[in-house]
RNA sequence: GGAGAAGUACCCAAGUGGCUGAAGGGGCUCCCCUGCUAAGGGAGUAGGUCGUGUAAGCGGCGCGAGGGUUCAAAUCCCUCCUUCUCCGCCA
Protein backbone atom coordinates (compact mmCIF):
# COMPACT_ATOMS: atom_id res chain seq x y z
CA UNK A 1 0.00 0.00 0.00
CA UNK A 2 1.21 3.47 -0.80
CA UNK A 3 1.55 6.30 1.69
CA UNK A 4 -1.66 8.30 1.45
CA UNK A 5 0.03 11.53 2.44
CA UNK A 6 2.70 11.10 -0.18
CA UNK A 7 0.10 10.29 -2.77
CA UNK A 8 -1.89 13.36 -1.78
CA UNK A 9 1.05 15.74 -2.05
CA UNK A 10 2.65 14.25 -5.20
CA UNK A 11 -0.35 12.91 -7.00
CA UNK A 12 0.74 13.57 -10.60
CA UNK A 13 4.30 12.41 -10.03
CA UNK A 14 3.22 9.13 -8.42
CA UNK A 15 0.70 8.55 -11.15
CA UNK A 16 3.34 8.94 -13.83
CA UNK A 17 5.63 6.47 -12.08
CA UNK A 18 2.83 3.94 -11.74
CA UNK A 19 1.92 4.40 -15.35
CA UNK A 20 5.29 2.89 -16.32
CA UNK A 21 3.98 -0.46 -15.16
CA UNK A 22 1.61 -0.44 -18.10
CA UNK A 23 -1.32 -1.39 -15.92
CA UNK A 24 -4.66 0.33 -15.95
CA UNK A 25 -4.54 2.82 -13.09
CA UNK A 26 -7.55 4.90 -14.04
CA UNK A 27 -9.20 3.92 -10.76
CA UNK A 28 -6.66 6.11 -9.04
CA UNK A 29 -8.45 9.16 -10.37
CA UNK A 30 -11.07 8.70 -7.66
CA UNK A 31 -8.42 9.09 -5.00
CA UNK A 32 -8.37 12.84 -4.64
CA UNK A 33 -12.10 13.18 -4.32
CA UNK A 34 -12.37 10.35 -1.78
CA UNK A 35 -9.46 11.66 0.24
CA UNK A 36 -10.97 15.12 0.33
CA UNK A 37 -14.36 13.79 1.33
CA UNK A 38 -12.88 11.65 4.05
CA UNK A 39 -11.05 14.50 5.68
CA UNK A 40 -13.98 16.86 5.62
CA UNK A 41 -16.21 14.20 7.20
CA UNK A 42 -13.63 13.56 9.90
CA UNK A 43 -13.56 17.24 10.72
CA UNK A 44 -17.31 17.44 10.95
CA UNK A 45 -17.77 14.40 13.20
CA UNK A 46 -14.91 15.34 15.44
CA UNK A 47 -16.34 18.75 16.01
CA UNK A 48 -19.64 17.20 17.04
CA UNK A 49 -17.93 14.62 19.22
CA UNK A 50 -16.09 17.33 21.04
CA UNK A 51 -19.38 19.07 21.68
CA UNK A 52 -20.93 15.86 22.95
CA UNK A 53 -18.02 15.26 25.30
CA UNK A 54 -18.22 18.67 26.92
CA UNK A 55 -21.98 18.58 27.25
CA UNK A 56 -21.80 15.11 28.77
CA UNK A 57 -19.48 16.48 31.39
CA UNK A 58 -21.91 19.25 32.12
CA UNK A 59 -24.77 16.79 32.46
CA UNK A 60 -22.72 14.73 34.88
CA UNK A 61 -21.95 17.83 36.90
CA UNK A 62 -25.60 18.88 37.09
CA UNK A 63 -26.72 15.37 38.05
CA UNK A 64 -24.21 15.31 40.85
CA UNK A 65 -25.64 18.58 42.10
CA UNK A 66 -29.14 17.14 41.69
CA UNK A 67 -30.07 19.86 39.25
CA UNK A 68 -32.14 19.58 36.13
CA UNK A 69 -30.26 18.68 32.93
CA UNK A 70 -33.15 18.04 30.57
CA UNK A 71 -32.31 20.80 28.11
CA UNK A 72 -28.74 19.57 27.73
CA UNK A 73 -29.80 15.96 27.37
CA UNK A 74 -32.15 16.95 24.61
CA UNK A 75 -29.38 18.76 22.77
CA UNK A 76 -26.95 15.86 23.03
CA UNK A 77 -29.58 13.52 21.75
CA UNK A 78 -29.69 15.45 18.52
CA UNK A 79 -25.93 15.79 18.33
CA UNK A 80 -25.51 12.04 18.80
CA UNK A 81 -27.93 11.32 16.01
CA UNK A 82 -25.96 13.57 13.69
CA UNK A 83 -22.71 11.90 14.72
CA UNK A 84 -24.15 8.51 13.94
CA UNK A 85 -25.20 9.59 10.49
CA UNK A 86 -21.88 11.20 9.65
CA UNK A 87 -19.92 8.27 11.07
CA UNK A 88 -21.75 5.88 8.81
CA UNK A 89 -21.01 8.04 5.83
CA UNK A 90 -17.36 8.32 6.86
CA UNK A 91 -17.09 4.57 7.31
CA UNK A 92 -18.29 4.01 3.77
CA UNK A 93 -15.90 6.55 2.30
CA UNK A 94 -12.98 5.07 4.26
CA UNK A 95 -13.85 1.57 3.14
CA UNK A 96 -14.03 2.65 -0.49
CA UNK A 97 -10.72 4.48 -0.19
CA UNK A 98 -9.09 1.52 1.56
CA UNK A 99 -10.25 -0.90 -1.11
CA UNK A 100 -8.90 1.45 -3.75
CA UNK A 101 -5.53 1.71 -2.02
CA UNK A 102 -5.26 -2.08 -1.66
CA UNK A 103 -5.43 -2.35 -5.44
CA UNK A 104 -2.79 0.24 -6.27
CA UNK A 105 0.58 -1.35 -7.10
CA UNK A 106 3.95 -0.36 -5.69
CA UNK A 107 6.03 2.44 -7.21
CA UNK A 108 9.00 1.12 -9.24
CA UNK A 109 12.43 2.10 -7.93
CA UNK A 110 14.48 4.47 -10.08
CA UNK A 111 16.93 1.69 -10.96
CA UNK A 112 14.16 -0.35 -12.57
CA UNK A 113 14.45 -0.29 -16.36
CA UNK A 114 11.43 0.89 -18.31
CA UNK A 115 9.78 -1.82 -20.38
CA UNK A 116 6.54 -3.47 -21.35
CA UNK A 117 7.09 -7.16 -20.75
CA UNK A 118 9.69 -9.83 -20.05
CA UNK A 119 11.46 -9.10 -23.32
CA UNK A 120 12.55 -5.79 -21.81
CA UNK A 121 14.10 -7.27 -18.68
CA UNK A 122 17.72 -6.36 -18.28
CA UNK A 123 20.44 -8.96 -17.90
CA UNK A 124 22.61 -8.00 -14.93
CA UNK A 125 25.10 -10.87 -14.98
CA UNK A 126 25.62 -14.40 -16.17
CA UNK A 127 27.39 -17.24 -14.36
CA UNK A 128 28.65 -20.69 -15.41
CA UNK A 129 29.00 -22.47 -18.73
CA UNK A 130 26.08 -23.85 -20.66
CA UNK A 131 26.71 -27.58 -21.05
CA UNK A 132 27.02 -29.11 -24.48
CA UNK A 133 26.06 -32.74 -24.86
CA UNK A 134 27.64 -35.24 -27.23
CA UNK A 135 24.41 -37.22 -27.13
CA UNK A 136 20.71 -36.47 -27.32
CA UNK A 137 20.01 -34.72 -24.07
CA UNK A 138 16.74 -35.68 -22.45
CA UNK A 139 14.18 -33.62 -20.63
CA UNK A 140 13.92 -34.22 -16.89
CA UNK A 141 10.49 -35.85 -17.23
CA UNK A 142 12.01 -38.46 -19.54
CA UNK A 143 14.90 -39.06 -17.19
CA UNK A 144 12.49 -39.19 -14.25
CA UNK A 145 10.54 -41.89 -16.01
CA UNK A 146 13.55 -43.97 -17.00
CA UNK A 147 15.17 -43.73 -13.60
CA UNK A 148 11.84 -44.11 -11.81
CA UNK A 149 12.27 -40.94 -9.84
CA UNK A 150 8.76 -39.54 -10.29
CA UNK A 151 5.25 -40.71 -11.10
CA UNK A 152 3.14 -38.06 -12.80
CA UNK A 153 0.44 -40.37 -14.10
CA UNK A 154 -0.55 -41.87 -10.78
CA UNK A 155 -0.48 -38.40 -9.18
CA UNK A 156 -3.09 -37.36 -11.75
CA UNK A 157 -5.21 -40.31 -10.71
CA UNK A 158 -4.81 -39.66 -7.01
CA UNK A 159 -5.23 -35.91 -7.19
CA UNK A 160 -5.28 -34.32 -10.64
CA UNK A 161 -3.09 -32.70 -13.23
CA UNK A 162 -0.02 -30.72 -12.16
CA UNK A 163 0.71 -32.97 -9.19
CA UNK A 164 3.51 -35.48 -8.79
CA UNK A 165 4.69 -38.36 -6.66
CA UNK A 166 8.43 -38.24 -6.11
CA UNK A 167 9.77 -41.76 -5.67
CA UNK A 168 13.00 -43.36 -4.50
CA UNK A 169 16.07 -41.35 -5.49
CA UNK A 170 13.78 -38.62 -6.84
CA UNK A 171 12.25 -38.11 -3.41
CA UNK A 172 15.68 -38.37 -1.84
CA UNK A 173 17.12 -35.74 -4.20
CA UNK A 174 14.27 -33.34 -3.43
CA UNK A 175 14.79 -33.81 0.30
CA UNK A 176 18.57 -33.50 -0.04
CA UNK A 177 18.15 -30.14 -1.74
CA UNK A 178 15.82 -28.86 0.94
CA UNK A 179 18.31 -29.79 3.63
CA UNK A 180 21.30 -28.52 1.71
CA UNK A 181 19.69 -25.11 1.14
CA UNK A 182 18.35 -24.80 4.66
CA UNK A 183 21.75 -25.64 6.10
CA UNK A 184 23.56 -23.23 3.80
CA UNK A 185 21.34 -20.27 4.63
CA UNK A 186 21.12 -21.07 8.29
CA UNK A 187 24.77 -21.92 8.91
CA UNK A 188 26.61 -19.75 6.38
CA UNK A 189 24.31 -16.82 5.61
CA UNK A 190 22.93 -16.14 9.07
CA UNK A 191 19.21 -16.75 8.61
CA UNK A 192 17.07 -18.10 11.41
CA UNK A 193 15.18 -21.24 10.48
CA UNK A 194 11.38 -21.28 10.49
CA UNK A 195 8.88 -23.98 9.64
CA UNK A 196 5.67 -22.04 9.01
CA UNK A 197 1.97 -22.92 8.80
CA UNK A 198 0.91 -23.88 5.27
CA UNK A 199 -2.44 -22.19 5.66
CA UNK A 200 -2.96 -18.54 6.47
CA UNK A 201 -5.94 -16.30 7.04
CA UNK A 202 -7.39 -13.53 4.94
CA UNK A 203 -5.47 -10.74 6.70
CA UNK A 204 -2.12 -12.40 6.06
CA UNK A 205 -2.87 -12.79 2.36
CA UNK A 206 -3.80 -9.12 2.24
CA UNK A 207 -0.70 -8.18 4.19
CA UNK A 208 1.72 -9.51 1.61
CA UNK A 209 -0.39 -8.45 -1.36
CA UNK A 210 -1.95 -11.68 -2.66
CA UNK A 211 -5.37 -10.27 -1.82
CA UNK A 212 -7.61 -8.69 -2.86
CA UNK A 213 -6.40 -8.59 -6.46
CA UNK A 214 -5.13 -12.12 -6.99
CA UNK A 215 -7.63 -14.26 -5.18
CA UNK A 216 -8.08 -16.57 -8.16
CA UNK A 217 -4.40 -17.60 -7.95
CA UNK A 218 -4.75 -19.14 -4.51
CA UNK A 219 -6.41 -22.28 -3.18
CA UNK A 220 -8.94 -21.49 -0.50
CA UNK A 221 -10.05 -23.72 2.32
CA UNK A 222 -13.80 -23.68 2.31
CA UNK A 223 -15.66 -22.59 5.44
CA UNK A 224 -12.49 -21.47 7.24
CA UNK A 225 -11.38 -18.28 5.51
CA UNK A 226 -7.95 -19.92 5.18
CA UNK A 227 -5.77 -20.02 2.11
CA UNK A 228 -3.08 -22.53 1.19
CA UNK A 229 0.12 -20.54 1.04
CA UNK A 230 1.47 -19.80 -2.46
CA UNK A 231 4.88 -19.20 -0.85
CA UNK A 232 6.39 -19.14 2.65
CA UNK A 233 6.75 -15.40 2.13
CA UNK A 234 3.16 -15.05 3.29
CA UNK A 235 3.33 -16.64 6.75
CA UNK A 236 6.89 -15.48 7.41
CA UNK A 237 6.37 -11.82 6.46
CA UNK A 238 3.15 -11.77 8.46
CA UNK A 239 5.01 -13.07 11.50
CA UNK A 240 5.29 -9.48 12.71
CA UNK A 241 2.01 -8.15 11.40
CA UNK A 242 0.59 -5.41 13.65
CA UNK A 243 3.76 -5.26 15.71
CA UNK A 244 6.33 -2.62 16.54
CA UNK A 245 9.89 -3.90 16.45
CA UNK A 246 12.96 -2.45 18.15
CA UNK A 247 15.57 -0.92 15.88
CA UNK A 248 18.27 -3.04 17.50
CA UNK A 249 16.40 -6.21 16.48
CA UNK A 250 16.84 -5.29 12.81
CA UNK A 251 17.75 -6.70 10.44
CA UNK A 252 15.73 -9.87 10.97
CA UNK A 253 16.48 -12.68 8.54
CA UNK A 254 14.50 -15.90 8.22
CA UNK A 255 14.81 -18.96 6.05
CA UNK A 256 11.76 -21.16 5.75
CA UNK A 257 11.04 -24.34 3.90
CA UNK A 258 7.45 -24.91 2.84
CA UNK A 259 5.30 -26.56 0.28
CA UNK A 260 3.67 -23.95 -1.96
CA UNK A 261 0.26 -24.14 -3.55
CA UNK A 262 -0.81 -22.23 -6.65
CA UNK A 263 -3.91 -22.57 -8.75
CA UNK A 264 -2.01 -21.45 -11.88
CA UNK A 265 -5.15 -19.79 -13.15
CA UNK A 266 -4.41 -18.50 -16.62
CA UNK A 267 -1.49 -20.85 -17.20
CA UNK A 268 -3.47 -23.57 -18.90
CA UNK A 269 -1.35 -25.23 -21.57
CA UNK A 270 1.92 -23.71 -20.35
CA UNK A 271 4.74 -25.95 -19.06
CA UNK A 272 2.44 -28.93 -19.02
CA UNK A 273 5.19 -31.51 -18.78
CA UNK A 274 7.46 -32.20 -15.87
CA UNK A 275 8.15 -30.34 -12.67
CA UNK A 276 8.22 -26.79 -13.92
CA UNK A 277 4.65 -25.74 -13.19
CA UNK A 278 2.91 -27.72 -10.48
CA UNK A 279 -0.02 -26.88 -8.23
CA UNK A 280 2.14 -27.95 -5.30
CA UNK A 281 5.88 -27.51 -5.09
CA UNK A 282 8.59 -27.16 -2.48
CA UNK A 283 10.56 -24.01 -1.88
CA UNK A 284 13.13 -22.63 0.50
CA UNK A 285 12.35 -18.96 1.04
CA UNK A 286 14.46 -16.12 2.42
CA UNK A 287 12.75 -13.18 4.15
CA UNK A 288 14.36 -10.06 5.59
CA UNK A 289 12.99 -7.19 7.70
CA UNK A 290 15.31 -4.20 7.52
CA UNK A 291 15.55 -0.47 8.18
CA UNK A 292 14.49 1.61 5.16
CA UNK A 293 17.99 2.92 4.50
CA UNK A 294 19.36 -0.63 4.28
CA UNK A 295 16.91 -2.28 1.95
CA UNK A 296 18.69 -1.91 -1.39
CA UNK A 297 21.92 -3.21 0.02
CA UNK A 298 19.91 -6.05 1.53
CA UNK A 299 18.40 -6.88 -1.86
CA UNK A 300 21.85 -7.35 -3.36
CA UNK A 301 22.90 -9.48 -0.40
CA UNK A 302 19.80 -11.65 -0.52
CA UNK A 303 20.10 -12.16 -4.26
CA UNK A 304 23.71 -13.17 -3.68
CA UNK A 305 22.61 -15.75 -1.12
CA UNK A 306 20.26 -17.32 -3.65
CA UNK A 307 22.95 -17.26 -6.35
CA UNK A 308 25.35 -18.99 -3.99
CA UNK A 309 23.12 -22.06 -4.05
CA UNK A 310 23.41 -22.29 -7.84
CA UNK A 311 27.16 -21.69 -7.71
CA UNK A 312 27.65 -24.47 -5.21
CA UNK A 313 25.52 -26.76 -7.34
CA UNK A 314 27.48 -25.55 -10.36
CA UNK A 315 24.40 -24.73 -12.41
CA UNK A 316 24.63 -21.98 -15.06
CA UNK A 317 22.33 -19.03 -14.47
CA UNK A 318 21.74 -15.39 -15.20
CA UNK A 319 20.31 -12.58 -13.10
CA UNK A 320 17.65 -10.35 -14.64
CA UNK A 321 16.55 -6.92 -13.44
CA UNK A 322 12.81 -6.94 -14.00
CA UNK A 323 11.53 -4.07 -16.09
CA UNK A 324 8.65 -1.84 -14.99
CA UNK A 325 6.10 -3.85 -16.95
CA UNK A 326 7.19 -7.22 -15.46
CA UNK A 327 7.71 -6.22 -11.84
CA UNK A 328 4.70 -7.73 -10.21
CA UNK A 329 2.19 -5.90 -8.06
CA UNK A 330 4.11 -5.56 -4.82
CA UNK A 331 7.78 -5.14 -5.70
CA UNK A 332 9.65 -1.85 -6.03
CA UNK A 333 12.52 -3.77 -7.55
CA UNK A 334 12.93 -7.41 -8.44
CA UNK A 335 15.71 -9.66 -9.66
CA UNK A 336 14.82 -12.97 -11.22
CA UNK A 337 17.48 -15.64 -11.20
CA UNK A 338 17.11 -17.93 -14.17
CA UNK A 339 18.77 -21.32 -14.42
CA UNK A 340 19.77 -22.98 -17.67
CA UNK A 341 17.37 -25.74 -18.63
CA UNK A 342 18.53 -27.87 -21.59
CA UNK A 343 15.01 -29.11 -22.37
CA UNK A 344 13.84 -25.52 -22.85
CA UNK A 345 17.14 -24.52 -24.45
CA UNK A 346 16.71 -21.41 -22.42
CA UNK A 347 17.02 -19.90 -18.97
CA UNK A 348 14.03 -20.48 -16.70
CA UNK A 349 13.12 -18.61 -13.52
CA UNK A 350 14.26 -20.44 -10.40
CA UNK A 351 14.27 -17.57 -7.91
CA UNK A 352 12.67 -14.19 -7.53
CA UNK A 353 14.26 -11.68 -5.17
CA UNK A 354 12.30 -8.56 -4.34
CA UNK A 355 12.51 -5.40 -2.34
CA UNK A 356 9.01 -4.30 -1.38
CA UNK A 357 10.25 -1.24 0.49
CA UNK A 358 7.39 -0.32 2.87
CA UNK A 359 4.62 -1.56 0.57
CA UNK A 360 3.96 -4.81 2.44
CA UNK A 361 4.85 -3.28 5.80
CA UNK A 362 2.06 -0.73 5.37
CA UNK A 363 -0.46 -3.40 4.47
CA UNK A 364 0.65 -5.68 7.26
CA UNK A 365 1.35 -2.80 9.65
CA UNK A 366 4.89 -3.86 10.55
CA UNK A 367 6.75 -1.00 12.18
CA UNK A 368 9.81 -0.24 14.25
CA UNK A 369 11.11 2.45 16.56
CA UNK A 370 14.62 3.80 16.40
CA UNK A 371 14.56 4.60 20.11
CA UNK A 372 12.10 5.20 22.93
CA UNK A 373 11.21 8.71 21.92
CA UNK A 374 11.22 8.47 18.14
CA UNK A 375 8.20 8.02 15.93
CA UNK A 376 7.28 4.64 14.57
CA UNK A 377 8.37 3.94 11.02
CA UNK A 378 7.51 1.16 8.64
CA UNK A 379 10.19 -1.48 8.10
CA UNK A 380 11.20 -2.55 4.63
CA UNK A 381 10.56 -6.16 3.71
CA UNK A 382 12.37 -8.33 1.20
CA UNK A 383 12.19 -11.89 0.11
CA UNK A 384 13.59 -14.28 -2.39
CA UNK A 385 13.48 -17.95 -3.24
CA UNK A 386 16.58 -19.67 -2.15
CA UNK A 387 15.56 -21.69 -4.25
CA UNK A 388 12.49 -23.31 -5.77
CA UNK A 389 13.25 -26.98 -5.14
CA UNK A 390 11.35 -28.67 -7.97
CA UNK A 391 12.94 -26.52 -10.64
CA UNK A 392 16.35 -27.12 -9.06
CA UNK A 393 15.77 -30.86 -9.29
CA UNK A 394 14.85 -30.46 -12.95
CA UNK A 395 17.94 -28.35 -13.59
CA UNK A 396 20.23 -30.84 -11.88
CA UNK A 397 18.74 -33.81 -13.72
CA UNK A 398 19.05 -32.15 -17.10
CA UNK A 399 22.41 -30.43 -16.68
CA UNK A 400 24.06 -33.38 -14.95
CA UNK A 401 22.78 -36.13 -17.23
CA UNK A 402 25.34 -38.53 -18.65
CA UNK A 403 25.59 -40.39 -21.95
CA UNK A 404 24.62 -43.67 -20.28
CA UNK A 405 21.35 -42.19 -19.02
CA UNK A 406 22.50 -41.77 -15.45
CA UNK A 407 22.65 -38.50 -13.54
CA UNK A 408 25.74 -37.33 -11.77
CA UNK A 409 25.03 -35.99 -8.30
CA UNK A 410 26.55 -32.55 -7.57
CA UNK A 411 29.31 -32.91 -5.03
CA UNK A 412 27.78 -30.71 -2.36
CA UNK A 413 24.68 -32.91 -2.32
CA UNK A 414 26.46 -36.22 -1.90
CA UNK A 415 26.63 -36.03 1.90
CA UNK A 416 22.84 -35.77 1.80
CA UNK A 417 22.58 -38.74 -0.60
CA UNK A 418 24.57 -41.46 1.17
CA UNK A 419 27.68 -40.21 -0.66
CA UNK A 420 26.45 -41.70 -3.91
CA UNK A 421 27.99 -40.30 -7.10
CA UNK A 422 25.33 -41.20 -9.60
CA UNK A 423 21.63 -41.78 -9.88
CA UNK A 424 21.20 -44.75 -12.17
CA UNK A 425 18.94 -47.68 -12.86
C1' G B 1 -16.82 -31.46 19.39
C1' G B 2 -19.02 -30.64 24.83
C1' A B 3 -18.66 -27.78 29.68
C1' G B 4 -16.55 -23.81 32.32
C1' A B 5 -13.21 -19.38 33.20
C1' A B 6 -10.63 -15.24 31.47
C1' G B 7 -8.99 -11.10 28.02
C1' U B 8 -7.82 -3.52 30.97
C1' A B 9 -1.53 0.26 29.25
C1' C B 10 5.66 -2.75 28.97
C1' C B 11 4.05 -6.55 33.12
C1' C B 12 0.64 -7.61 37.32
C1' A B 13 -3.90 -5.68 38.59
C1' A B 14 -8.57 -2.49 40.71
C1' G B 15 -12.83 -1.15 38.50
C1' U B 16 -21.28 -3.12 37.44
C1' G B 17 -23.48 3.78 33.96
C1' G B 18 -21.38 10.33 34.78
C1' C B 19 -15.02 14.24 39.23
C1' U B 20 -12.11 6.54 35.67
C1' G B 21 -10.92 10.60 28.85
C1' A B 22 -8.56 4.34 33.57
C1' A B 23 -6.77 3.57 40.80
C1' G B 24 -2.67 0.77 42.89
C1' G B 25 1.80 -2.01 42.36
C1' G B 26 6.07 -3.80 39.48
C1' G B 27 9.30 -2.33 35.76
C1' C B 28 11.53 1.66 33.15
C1' U B 29 13.65 7.03 32.87
C1' C B 30 15.52 11.16 35.65
C1' C B 31 16.87 13.14 40.45
C1' C B 32 18.17 12.83 45.92
C1' C B 33 20.66 9.91 49.72
C1' U B 34 24.78 6.42 50.52
C1' G B 35 32.48 5.38 49.65
C1' C B 36 30.45 1.31 45.87
C1' U B 37 26.36 -2.22 45.68
C1' A B 38 21.80 -3.37 48.02
C1' A B 39 18.01 -0.88 50.65
C1' G B 40 15.51 4.03 51.07
C1' G B 41 13.25 8.98 49.36
C1' G B 42 11.24 12.19 45.23
C1' A B 43 9.46 13.14 40.21
C1' G B 44 7.93 11.22 35.47
C1' U B 45 5.75 7.14 32.50
C1' A B 46 -1.03 5.94 27.18
C1' G B 47 1.35 3.52 23.70
C1' G B 48 -0.62 4.07 19.15
C1' U B 49 -3.35 6.29 15.34
C1' C B 50 -6.32 9.92 12.69
C1' G B 51 -7.60 15.18 11.78
C1' U B 52 -5.75 20.19 12.13
C1' G B 53 -1.56 23.57 12.35
C1' U B 54 4.99 25.98 9.63
C1' A B 55 5.39 24.68 14.71
C1' A B 56 4.57 24.54 20.11
C1' G B 57 -0.11 22.78 20.41
C1' C B 58 -5.35 21.65 20.02
C1' G B 59 -8.92 17.94 19.07
C1' G B 60 -11.15 12.76 17.84
C1' C B 61 -10.63 7.44 18.79
C1' G B 62 -8.85 3.56 22.42
C1' C B 63 -10.09 -1.25 28.28
C1' G B 64 -9.56 -8.58 22.87
C1' A B 65 -12.71 -7.31 17.87
C1' G B 66 -17.32 -5.70 15.80
C1' G B 67 -22.28 -4.22 16.56
C1' G B 68 -26.34 -2.44 19.93
C1' U B 69 -28.87 0.17 24.28
C1' U B 70 -28.21 5.25 26.54
C1' C B 71 -28.00 12.23 26.74
C1' A B 72 -23.49 9.44 28.52
C1' A B 73 -20.37 2.61 28.22
C1' A B 74 -14.19 -0.46 30.50
C1' U B 75 -18.97 -0.96 33.14
C1' C B 76 -25.48 -3.17 30.41
C1' C B 77 -26.98 -6.43 25.83
C1' C B 78 -25.66 -9.36 21.21
C1' U B 79 -22.12 -11.71 17.82
C1' C B 80 -17.22 -13.16 17.00
C1' C B 81 -11.86 -14.08 18.14
C1' U B 82 -7.98 -15.70 21.36
C1' U B 83 -6.01 -18.02 25.78
C1' C B 84 -6.53 -21.37 29.96
C1' U B 85 -8.91 -25.74 32.68
C1' C B 86 -11.77 -30.31 32.44
C1' C B 87 -14.15 -34.12 29.23
C1' G B 88 -14.29 -36.48 24.32
C1' C B 89 -11.48 -37.54 19.84
C1' C B 90 -6.77 -37.84 17.54
C1' A B 91 -0.92 -37.89 14.87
Amino acid sequence: MLDIKKLRSNFQEVKEKLDKRGEDISELDKFEELDEKRRSLIQKTEELKQRRNTVSQEVAQLKREKKDAEHLIKETKEVSADIKKLDEELKQVEETLHQLMLRVPNIPHESVPYGEDEADNEEVRKWGDIPSFSFDAKAHWELADELQMMDFERASKVTGSRFVFYKGTGAKLERALINFMMDLHEEEHGYEELLPPYMVNHDSMTGTGQLPKFEEDAFQVKEEDYFLIPTAEVPVTNLYRDEILQAEDLPLAYVAYSACFRSEAGSAGRDTRGLIRQHQFNKVELVRFVKPEDSYEALEMLTGHAEKVLQMLDLPYRVMNMCSGDLGFTAAKKYDIEVWLPSYEDYKEISSCSNFEDFQARRANIRFKRDRKSKTEFVHTLNGSGLAIGRTVAAIMENYQQADGSIKIPEVLRPYMRNKEYIQK
